[in-house]
DNA sequence: CTCTTGACGCCGG
DNA sequence: TCCGGCGCCAAGA
């Protein structure tokens, strides 16, 4: 993969998780899987990278458990943004998940 | 060119 | 529901 198709790529991924409206998240395998190309891996990739200046506490583990690296910060924002929580320092996905298509079709 | 590592995901026990 | 193992993809040593 080339440089510029690296910074293609970081730029889609940040974009799309500059989308994420307050409360909701995304899972990095439903990023990996709308922006194409690499897997979930790569997306935490670029997040690690360049994740500074996006709402990175928005992505989380598919299963709504969150990524040693959040830490207690993301759980600040968590409660700021009264994202759907179950239990302690868990995401209940099935309220919180969020897709660009689903702005207005989830009931 | 090969081996290891990582902000992951899914399946089976 | 919790744990462990295997699969995936790309970057770095």
């Amino acid at each position: 993969m080339d440089t510029d198709e690296r910074a293609a790529y970081v730029e889609t991924v940040l974009r799309l998780v500059e989308a994420i409206p307050p409360g909701r998240v995304m899972s990095y395998g439903a990023v990996a899987d709308l922006v194409g190309g690499g897997g979930p891996r790569q997306v935490g990739q670029v997040m690690a990278r360049h994740g500074g200046g996006v709402p990175w506490w928005r992505v989380v583990r598919a299963d709504g458990t969150l990524p040693v690296s959040h830490g207690r910060r993301a759980h600040e924002h968590y409660q700021r943004e009264s994202t759907p929580l179950a239990g302690d320092a868990r995401i209940d996905m099935r309220r919180a998940r969020w897709t660009p298509h689903s702005v207005g079709g989830v009931c």
